[in-house]
RNA sequence: GCCGGGGUGGUGUAGCCUGGUUAGCACAGGGGACUGUGGAUCCCCUAGCCCGGGUUCAAAUCCCGGCCCCGGCCCCA
């Protein structure tokens, strides 16, 4: 019986890894840029770890096991959790702040969807040890960044708060705030009658639905929105949130991303341990593709590892709805997987294959990708196979020739041959080639 | 966890409704015609009904369960 993959994993193919390495790159580059270095954790924690910060209930959506000592392991879920438990454990005294990012696989057992997948990899940075709107201001900067570094411009980054949400929800005097907010994150889902049907349902007066409609007109540009956020709420700690988005988007100005901010109040992005500032980035698509990335502040989430109150803030981009888009958009470069030179033996001599491997590795040396026929097939086929993969240049070594120590070098797109010393080889595939 | 649509050689498909030849076709792969010159042609070969059970004289085809894929719901840290 054939073995299948495990539901919701993808085998991924050369042409695909190798865009995919493209976009890792270019992020790579970017959040070096900002000075963030490279970590990376196990890949399976104690469930312990992900129960503290999300409750009972994540583990049915995690790839937990015991392992064969007993011990109770899950798959990381993202990347969070893992790093606070490394700052915890060894950096609570390592100068501030920390800045670290990580390009990794997640594990999350759930139903596949579009750009869904039960293992699929996130690239993202946490900031660690500063509490300042100019540590949120860094991050969503470079979260922008990393958006245009792969070529995206078509998409808009919407900042939300947490702090903000609470307090409307103390104002129309909810106890279900949770509730409320996944509620609210539903608002594009539904009509806007089916929405304020939705809210009567969950138990609002008139004012109440008015005042959640007025929230959810929070939604669009800064200059324009911030105002109205000013005239809804009226408590102190909710004014001076709102002075602090007002410093972020001012900030971002500085960064040059203005131009892809957005508020948006009705975004919460789930409901474990983001406290202030929380965004997500959205890019327009036919693929169902929602969020493709997203991340906030969290400063609760360290001392709940047992760690000294520390602040933090981070983003994790989601790479499995990341590159669809891209290639939707035609963004991805196309990258050669050929080689430049094929060498091919002709006959079944010791002194014929010898020499093909020399020059095959003397153009390896010289930093040519070469490859080399390996299956003892005939000339015929081995030309026809060169022909498929779209080499451009094939060396021919066969006896004939060699017994007047030369080789034949051919241009697979004019099929125009010449006869070259065979010490000369590598010497001329570099001149045509330009290297 | 739930709902809908699917699953036939490596890939794409015909056949399924209406059970009955040797499961057809194209591409891909290997070999040959052509013993040192490709992309053409011809020939040969390799290779398949997702898994298990049931109904039936007979199952790719009908029924049930499972697995997987695509999409949606829940959820999305």
């Amino acid at each position: 019986m054939k073995i299948e993959r495990v539901k919701g994993t993808r085998d991924l193919l050369p042409e695909e890894m190798a865009r995919r390495r493209w976009v890792f790159e270019r992020i790579r580059e970017v959040f070096e840029n900002f000075n963030f270095q490279e970590v990376l954790t196990p890949t399976f924690e104690y469930t312990e770890l992900f129960k503290l910060r999300s409750g009972e209930e994540v583990v049915k959506q995690l790839y937990a096991f015991q392992d064969k000592g007993g011990r109770d392991v899950s798959l990381r879920p993202d990347m969070t959790s893992s790093v606070a438990r490394l700052y915890v454990n060894q950096f609570q005294n390592a100068p501030k702040p920390i800045k670290w990012y990580y390009i990794a696989n997640m594990f999350r057992y759930e139903e596949p969807q579009s750009g869904r997948y039960r293992e699929f990899w996130q690239a993202g940075v946490e900031l660690i040890g500063s509490d300042r709107v100019e540590a949120d201001a860094e991050v969503i900067a470079l979260f922008t960044q990393s958006y245009l570094a792969v070529g995206l411009e078509d998409f808009t980054v919407n900042i939300g708060d947490r702090i903000l949400l609470d307090e409307f929800a103390k104002m129309l005097g909810v106890e279900d705030d949770i509730g409320l907010m996944r509620l609210i994150d539903k608002k594009d889902k539904m009509g806007r009658d089916e929405f304020v049907g939705a809210l009567r349902e969950f138990g609002l007066d008139d004012d109440g639905v008015e005042k959640v409609l007025s929230l959810i007109e929070i939604k669009g540009l800064p200059d324009e929105v911030l105002p109205k956020a000013e005239e809804l709420f009226t408590s102190d700690k909710a004014k001076a949130e709102i002075n602090r988005l007002y410093e972020l988007v001012d900030l971002l100005d500085a960064y040059g991303v203005s131009r892809w901010v957005r508020i948006d109040l009705g975004i919460a992005r789930g409901f474990d341990y983001y406290t202030s500032v929380v965004f997500e980035a959205i890019a327009p698509n036919d693929l169902g593709i929602g969020s493709i990335g997203g991340g906030g502040r969290y400063d609760n989430l360290i001392e709940v590892f047992g760690g000294k109150p520390t602040p933090a803030t981070g983003f994790a981009i989601g790479i499995e709805r990341l590159i669809p888009i891209l290639e939707w958009k035609g963004l991805l470069p196309e990258i050669k997987l050929r080689p430049d030179v094929y060498v091919i033996p002709i006959g079944d001599e010791r002194e014929v294959r010898k020499t093909t491997i020399e020059i095959t590795q003397g153009l390896r040396d010289a930093g040519v990708r070469a490859d080399i026929e390996l299956t003892g097939r005939k000339l015929r086929k081995a030309l026809d196979y060169a022909g498929k993969l779209g080499v451009p240049y094939v060396i021919l070594v066969g006896k004939k020739d060699l017994e007047a120590g030369k080789v034949t070098l051919r241009d697979m797109e004019t099929g125009e041959q010449k006869s070259i010393e065979k010490e000369r080889a590598v010497e001329e595939i570099l001149e045509i080639l330009g290297v």
